[in-house]
RNA sequence: GGGCCCAUAGCUCAGCUAGGUAGAGCAUCUGGCUUUUAACCAGGUGGUCGAGGGUUCGAAUCCCUCUGGGCCCGCCA
């Protein structure tokens, strides 16, 4: 059984699944696991005719904590401590959360996942957490208690659970409480203000260890997956747990900790270290389903170690397999394949609509047209008549991830005209035959192909050693696309031009 | 100091929930194919299942200890 179908199997009730990602940097393909692995959720349920709700709890009312090294020091400085929600964007006009929000939400669409958007900003401005933060504030000595027993950390003597904005400087970091009168919580600032904030109003908030267990008590969450940081002895989710018990009175939501997404060699992925790619480039850069495979195939206890060159094409690949496995043209190798594949797929998929992407790779690199390219497809057993949205996308994709993330191994250019090559004797006479005949031979694909096929043959040549050699002249390796194809895309003159100066140095 | 996860073929992993003769893909090798989608078809090589102990008629699977690797918490979120 498929992990999230697993996880969920149990359940019969209503659920409501719940994500959240703050919106202090480029959301990535690490924070992808978030909210893929909550919607996989949401989706075993429905899928076993469970009701379920899906949300994704966007914390922008969380302050910018530094001055993080993509953004410009002299204009950030001054907003540290200030909520996302309310400073600028690194370009461009709108707020901070909302620049780096935006992206990421339109890559939800483009992988086709529909979440509940929920900005802790608007919770606060509407009251929600009203009732919550009031309990909170009426329980001081208790949650001091639970936090310090739980977490078995020391708070300080004038900690309070609730952090007003200062109405004067903006910031939230600066606080600090002095009383409680329902609704105001009075605060003095470090700037040198003294105010009161709303409880009813986005004028504060709950730190983390109580705004989560605070959300689950709000929104009535009942699953929540989250990221290992929360998950240890003592973390989030034990303090959170226990205040939601004894304060709130609720249960807490069924808890799954996943492991992290590792670039390949350079370790975690990280917003503030830039060692990123943001969500909103993988889907530029790799067949969208495969972001939602990626997260798909793997159970969430083990971490991933993503590899956008040679490893993207075999995870692709491997998405392929699944998909003739799903459509029974494959025997499965996992129990899950077929299963793995519905979550991850997008639209449905049917055998002849589609090209396998490491074909792709190596006909967009010979034809540069769409209907040099369609034709070639044609002759891969696409069916369509003209090339798909979807396969519009792929080629898209294929074009781009050639460009940025592919391995020389998978990428040919034609070599410069006078670039010097040493060939053998064989490869000597074998190039000449066909360059003293260049001339006669139809420029199609099939008359190519015949021709070399001749001359290879006449001259008692394994065809894979006669091949090797007008790919060793035109693109510099033993190996490469089918020669006839090939070569008809080429302009004969300049083929001709290329083969006589080869020669002329052997 | 504390916690979690991982370890199975050269590589990526499945199998572990409910113990019953070790699996797949890729790579590699051999053979086939009168012509290459960086193919295709058939077959082969390759693993003391990280180590040790325990439970059991029987352990990759359950339990304990250890080793190695990774990550996280003890600021903030």
């Amino acid at each position: 059984m498929h992990w999230a179908d697993a996880f969920v199997k149990d359940l019969t009730e209503k659920q409501t699944v719940s994500t959240g990602i703050s919106p202090s940097g480029h959301i990535h393909v690490g924070n992808m696991r978030e909210i893929l692995t909550g919607y996989f959720f949401h989706r075993a349920l429905k899928d076993r005719g469970v009701e379920s709700r899906f949300i994704y709890l966007c914390d922008d009312i969380d302050p910018l904590r530094k001055v993080y090294p993509f953004l410009k020091k002299e204009e950030y400085e001054q907003h540290v401590g200030k909520p996302l929600s309310s400073i600028p964007a690194p370009e461009g006009e709108g707020t901070y959360s909302e620049y780096f929000l935006r992206p990421f939400l339109e890559t939800l669409g483009t992988i086709e996942v529909k979440v509940e958007v929920i900005r802790s900003t608007d919770l606060y401005r509407d009251g929600v957490f009203a009732k919550a933060t009031d309990i909170v504030m009426n329980n001081v000595p208790r949650i001091r208690e639970i936090l310090e027993t739980v977490s078995g950390r020391k708070l300080e003597p004038n900690w309070a659970p609730y952090n007003p904005i200062c109405s004067s400087c903006g910031r939230i970091n600066s606080t600090s409480v002095t009383g409680y009168t329902f609704p105001y919580v009075d605060y003095t600032c470090k700037c040198g203000h003294s105010g009161k904030s709303d409880i009813r109003k986005n004028e504060g908030k709950l730190p983390w260890r109580l705004e989560w267990p605070a959300k689950w008590f709000a929104l009535g969450v009942t699953i929540e997956p989250f990221g290992k940081d929360h998950g240890a002895a003592g973390g989030s989710y034990d303090t959170g747990k226990a205040i939601a018990e004894e304060i709130f009175g609720i249960k807490a939501p069924l808890p799954l900790t996943y492991e992290r997404i590792l670039l390949k060699g350079k370790g975690v992925m990280h917003s503030s270290t830039g060692n990123v790619i943001p969500a909103s480039e993988m889907v530029q850069y790799a067949p969208p389903e495969i972001l939602r495979f990626l997260i798909a195939r793997t159970h969430p206890s083990r971490h991933i170690d993503f590899d956008p060159g040679l490893g993207l094409l075999n995870l692709v690949d491997e998405y392929e397999r699944y998909r003739n496995v799903f459509y029974g043209l494959e025997e499965a190798a996992g129990e899950d394949d077929a299963r793995t594949y519905e979550l991850s797929r997008l639209v449905e998929e049917k055998p002849d609509t589609f090209v396998s992407f490491r074909h792709l790779i190596t006909l967009v690199q010979i034809y540069t047209t769409d209907e040099q390219l369609l034709g070639a497809m044609k002759r891969s057993g696409y069916g369509e008549s003209k090339l798909s949205p979807y396969m519009k996308n792929q080629v898209k994709v294929a074009k781009a991830w050639l460009e940025k993330y592919a391995p020389d191994q998978v990428k040919f250019s034609l070599l410069p005209q006078d670039t010097k090559v040493s060939l053998s004797e064989q490869d000597v006479a074998l190039a000449r035959s066909f360059q003293e005949k260049i001339g006669e031979i139809e420029w199609t694909p099939e008359a190519i192909h015949n021709a070399v096929h001749g001359f290879i043959k006449e001259q008692n040549l394994e065809p894979k050693a006669g091949f090797a050699t007008f790919y060793k002249i035109l693109i510099g390796k033993e190996r490469g696309p089918r020669l006839g194809y090939f070569l008809s895309n080429l302009d004969r003159v300049n083929v001709q031009r290329r083969l006589e100066i080869v020669l002329s140095g052997n």
